[in-house]
DNA sequence: CTCCAATCGCAACTCGTGTTGCGTTAGCCT
DNA sequence: AGGCTAACGCAACACGAGTTGCGATTGGAG
């Protein structure tokens, strides 16, 4: 996607990758073979093959491409609000067959491919950063304590819905997002998530919350 | 493993089943295939095919097989302890390449077949109700809120550490184990994991804590 | 405009997984 | 102990994913 209009070779490249997510988001990852995709993105499968040795190889190139796709970080006016759409947004994923047939790809091509897993990684360290705005703008707000690690507030929200779903096999719903977020934040306000010592005065990097109380 | 030492079917059996965690461990989930299970139990390939369709099934099985395996739970004298023994165990288990091989391979099972998923969902369910004991004494002994979802917190526990293994990609250490607990204990001694409305008196289903303090 | 290198399409091939039919063996029941 | 049924071993086969060699096409450079 980066050189889209391009040589017949970039064309053929955004085709298959196009064909990837369509035939993932149609048939799952099991239906996933080479030959269905080469067809779908009117190609020879041996084009295919030539280019990605294996279909989690085909993955994590369709992925790295999406992963500078903009993801708009929710501002509901507080950080729990915005918690609780972030939470809400996997939720809603995951209730869809179509949606949540990508991420589970993505999973399962992980587990099999080290190409994979490094595709997988860099994408969720991106949407982490973007997630993690609005943990950024709520200690500049003083709703949390500074040196709050951001994107460590932002997995607190997501493991427990992630982890029901690719773990423990249990439904996640409004309110499971719900509890996650409030628990997350509950952790943060403790100050159990800063990232230098909450013991004592320190040389911190930003102490403007706490003079601004003065 | 229920009835061992039985006719010809119960040994080929729990054979064939030990072989596929021998494999598992040894080779991975990439590496296990139908053949190399069949010559390590001994046993013909289509004794094998002929009793699990899939090599999906076959890891169903055997988890089935080692679900009702006691598995002793932590007691260091506090809730705190506890929940960090508890975590601290999943970081040991996926530092090992060997024993992590076991749980990856369960849930790539599970992605791929209902079967596999039902006895993943099963074999959580049994764990996480073996764990919670920890948080039940915990809400006996004051040093939780009484109605504590005690599974609940389980999960709040070991969520974000196989969210970073299998989601995020991210490593884990005692330190990942140690905030994981403390966080999860943050919001149960909040009141956030109260099974029944934390808002006022209600008809609680036990109230013997509270009725102790009087 | 012409040539050249890179890439693609095509068909035939290899190889490993999973299947099938049949003969054989093991365990249980009277 | 003898027979009966269910399960197993074996070999041959079917099928599809992935590979390979060669000719054809494309797009850019001089």
């Amino acid at each position: 996607m980066t050189t889209r209009p391009g040589g017949r070779s970039a064309r053929v490249r955004a085709a298959v990758l196009d064909a990837t997510y369509a035939e993932l988001v149609e048939r799952g990852y099991l239906g996933l073979t080479v030959e269905n995709v080469a067809a779908r993105a009117g190609v020879h499968k041996t084009t295919v093959y030539r280019r990605w040795a294996t279909i989690d190889l085909l993955i994590a190139d369709a992925l790295d491409s999406s992963r500078d796709t903009g993801w708009p970080a929710p501002d509901t006016g507080s950080v729990e609000g915005d918690l609780i759409a972030i939470a809400d947004e996997i939720v809603t994923v995951f209730a869809d067959p179509a949606r949540r047939a990508v991420p589970e790809a993505v999973v399962t091509a992980a587990l099999h491919s080290g190409r994979a897993r490094q595709a997988k990684r860099d994408f969720y360290a991106a949407r982490h950063d973007q997630a993690a705005a609005v943990v950024r703008r709520a200690v500049q707000r003083d709703e949390l304590p500074p040196g709050t690690d951001a994107v460590e507030l932002i997995r607190l929200t997501c493991a427990p819905l992630y982890y029901r779903i690719f773990i423990t096999g249990e439904p996640v719903d409004h309110a499971t997002a719900e509890r996650s977020a409030r628990a997350a934040l509950a952790a943060a306000r403790a100050g159990l998530l800063r990232t230098w010592d909450a013991t004592g005065p320190v040389s911190s990097p930003s102490r403007t919350a706490v003079d601004r109380l003065r």
